[in-house]
DNA sequence: ATCGATTTTTACCAATTGGCAAAATATTGA
DNA sequence: TCAATATTTTGCCAATTGGTAAAAATCGAT
């Protein structure tokens, strides 16, 4: 959702948010598949349906591209975090919040596994490229989430683990069911993840975190 | 470890092998840092001290060195893991087998981190390349593992879970520690993962996992 | 309809890439 | 020593790549 409403866009500017958006969605895709050297222009302009140098009017360089590609994947996924920041704040009961946490991001992991694996891709390459974009705008938002852990522990209502990494091994669970989706499928003799094994591993999850986190009574 | 020790290793053969150890090295790291494509045999060859032309002499195409270098990480984690199966089969304590697991993983991450990189990286594309040999190498053993811990529920020796995905979510937060240490670092504000953030990380998961699969009592 | 701006196509290019062929060099075994 | 074998270097190339320049077509507002 941008600010722009499309309801205040000319046909024009339509069309072109449209086609941009086309852009996007194939570049997303090949540059999961194939990384950022592996991908050429020609490639993705092909998947959208247009020529490779229209693509360019688009976007003048590969680099931009995929700049675009990244912020927009970080866009989507910090805003649906953002919702889970206010019930935090709002005093929910931790292990509803790190059960809606978990719900959240598997739930990205589900409807837009390009995108997590462009991200993956990106980090486990070194984060050559968008190392300071992580730094600014995911790393605070990690940090927040730690100190939430660490309140809850001070006030007595989890139980006392390394915040850090919990939050650490949480991400990873989550992560990995896009990422690793290809290997999941194969051990489970499927062509792909369906939605049960996402409730499957919802549950599995909410529940080992929250029995790691759970006070001892 | 080879078959063929290097006491009988004539001269030559020697300093073909460690030639060749150099030109697997340099590309491991590189297929871990840009992707198949991304990587070129020149920069390669340049890593490891010799021409291009000269890298071809010993790997044809860039397809073989990059197999090579799968075949490579895949022999060096199975080595490490079949010693874990015999753990489980002498009727270890399955918290115990357990938190070896995660230790043996998690120190897979830590000294062959450009290995697991690459395996992750070939995974996260889809494993085009190398699903055929995911699925004839690493699911099985998935797979045995799977019933492991089947075993033991069925035995009463942990508590009822969904086996596969706790073995998912096992190799995810293991895995992680290779593949995001980049974010990682940046979340801790270090220039890269220490020790002891591996003592903390295997401290945490194991209590994780073992909590996961305690029975109530 | 028409003029200006936006969008698309056509034509092109310098640089890089993976890899071939063969000459030159080094090594080994008889 | 010397010939066969193994290794390294030199020279090359066809194909692909990201990107430029400019012409052509389309669109939008008056």
């Amino acid at each position: 959702m941008d600010i722009h409403l499309k309801a205040n866009m000319s046909d024009g500017a339509k069309r072109r948010d449209k086609l941009e958006s086309a852009i996007l969605a194939a570049a997303t895709r090949l540059f999961a598949e194939c990384g950022f050297e592996g991908t050429t222009i020609a490639a993705v302009a092909e998947r959208a349906g247009i020529s490779k140098q229209n693509l360019l009017y688009y976007f003048p360089t590969k680099q931009s591209l995929y700049q675009r590609v990244l912020d927009d994947v970080l866009d989507d996924w910090l805003e649906r975090m953002a919702h889970l920041a206010q019930l935090a704040d709002a005093d929910g009961e931790p292990a509803d919040v790190l059960r809606a946490y978990v719900g959240a991001k598997l739930r990205f992991s589900r409807e837009q596994p390009w995108a997590s694996r462009v991200y993956a891709m990106e980090v486990i390459g070194g984060a050559k490229f968008y190392g300071e974009q992580i730094r600014a705008r995911v790393v605070p938002l990690l940090r927040r989430d730690i100190t939430v852990f660490e309140r809850w522990m001070a006030d007595g209502r989890i139980a006392r683990v390394d915040a850090t990494h919990l939050l650490f091994a949480l991400w990873a669970m989550t992560q990995s069911y896009a990422d690793f989706a290809a290997q999941m499928a194969l051990v489970l003799d499927k062509p792909e993840l369906t939605g049960s094994d996402f409730e499957d591993a919802e549950r599995l999850i909410g529940d080992l975190v929250v029995r790691a986190v759970a006070t001892a009574g």
